[in-house]
DNA sequence: AAGTGGTCTAGACCACTAT
DNA sequence: TAGTGGTCTAGACCACTTT
């Protein structure tokens, strides 16, 4: 029924598995891809329309929707209404970095969180603003250190929470991997949104005694802001991670599998 | 004809427009998203089925698969085959971080590329083995300092290029703000994929000068590999970009509308 | 006016998971 | 066995862009 899939089906890489078959949209992508990286479809170019790769590939009209869709999603193609289809120009510029190296670690269970610091303080300037408080009102200050077990530690947190004067925060709590579980009892408050953002950073002399890296070795700084559903903002802080236990990384254009790094 | 969408409709935040109807998709998506912030549908737990969603809003399997997946794409759900459709726990660590500040800045015309440097080199074996070449051959090396017309410069450029026998390299081309054009002419490798890393880094003398930002600053170092259609490297490198000239931000959860950033 | 993508319907069969 | 999401068909109307 879709003698003209057949021609695509030997450009595919994943069919020699025999009993699992693909989708067709898959396999439609994977040929649209294929064109791409031919050079059949050029960048910025204009690919054909839904009706005529539904005439060539012998699909129904959602099933090629499809799978453009996933190409969309890809970042190789955009699609404009009533313009058409378009390879889209690779920039750099664009790219999104997903974390490596964190995830693995810390979400495995022989995780040991130390609280080097934790008390109630006064808000300054800066975190009144952040928290949405006046200066002077109480928060509570956290700094605490995340190893894996029998390793050497992993990043250090510093952050100031909302003091919940019906809910005191135990020192259990202070110690949970999982921040958010400070949050679960307090009312509406759970965390609903984080936002975050990177910089590079110094390791201070604190720091450095702590995490056992040499002082002055260069960090990502992952500030955060945590926000309950009415968009108030719960937590500010910062992770301090040493360069070499995150990895940041991207890939844009057609993907390709990612060899040994180092 | 879809009296069940009535009760969804004041929920939404962006019908005031009038004239503007939102697609019912999208205002299905709205409904089941504020219901993940009101707590109706607790993080972690399992949403009513597709069939359930068409019942009570009226709409088609489709179109309710659409909202769907709508969520899945801002990672508010997850689904799974056979067991059902769930709110994703809140996880920072799964965070995608999108660059900032440099592609409006990088895409205006007002660009100048000054080329501090570029000769042909021979290979060391760090290069070769990242370029897929033998130890010694001849590559180009390039520094280039890019800067916004009448503006302090924004980041200093720093890389090797495979050196093509068949078409010697213009000084023009080296000056192309998009590294692309350099392998406009060379065969099949245009670039199809690049993959990159950001590391945090310290700003050495010489580029310290380049940039006229003190020495010892921190800043981001992204590492790139540029690959033609046979996923062979043409290009590596090294963007140097102070940090204040780059915004690595990402939002997760629900999203809310970011106000004055600092 | 013709072509394009965006939205939407009303069905269908399948593989998988839980009971 | 029943429920769930994944895939797929064959239509339809609309807003938009280009000619």
């Amino acid at each position: 029924m879709q003698e003209a899939l057949k021609g695509d089906a030997d450009q595919m890489a994943g069919v020699e598995n025999g009993h699992a078959e693909w989708p067709a949209y898959q396999r439609l992508a994977e040929s649209i891809r294929q064109s791409i990286v031919d050079g059949a479809y050029k960048s910025g170019q204009k690919i054909p329309s839904e009706v005529a790769l539904c005439k060539s590939s012998g699909l129904a009209l959602l099933t090629v929707r499809q799978a453009l869709g996933v190409l969309v999603d890809e970042g190789l193609l955009e699609r404009f209404p009533g313009r058409g289809t378009f390879v889209t120009e690779i920039n750099w510029r664009k790219a999104a970095f997903v974390m490596h190296g964190l995830d693995d670690k810390v979400s495995s269970e022989d995780i040991r969180v130390r609280i080097v610091c934790s008390d109630v303080r006064r808000a300054s300037e800066d975190v009144a603003k952040k928290l949405g408080l006046s200066v002077g009102e109480a928060v509570v200050y956290l700094k605490r250190i995340i190893t894996v077990q029998n390793r050497t530690p992993l990043l250090v947190q510093e952050g100031y929470l909302l003091l919940d004067p019906f809910r005191p925060i135990m020192e259990a709590e202070l110690a949970s991997t999982y921040l958010i579980g400070l949050f679960k009892g307090s009312g509406q408050g759970l965390i609903k949104t984080a936002k975050m953002f990177i910089k590079p950073g110094l390791l201070s002399q604190e720091d450095s005694a702590l995490l056992g890296h040499p002082l002055g070795s260069v960090v990502f700084r992952l500030q955060y802001t945590f926000y309950d559903s009415a968009a108030k903002p719960l937590a500010i802080g910062t992770f301090i991670i040493p360069d070499d236990a995150l990895t940041l990384s991207s890939t844009i254009g057609v993907q390709i599998p990612l060899e040994g790094e180092d």
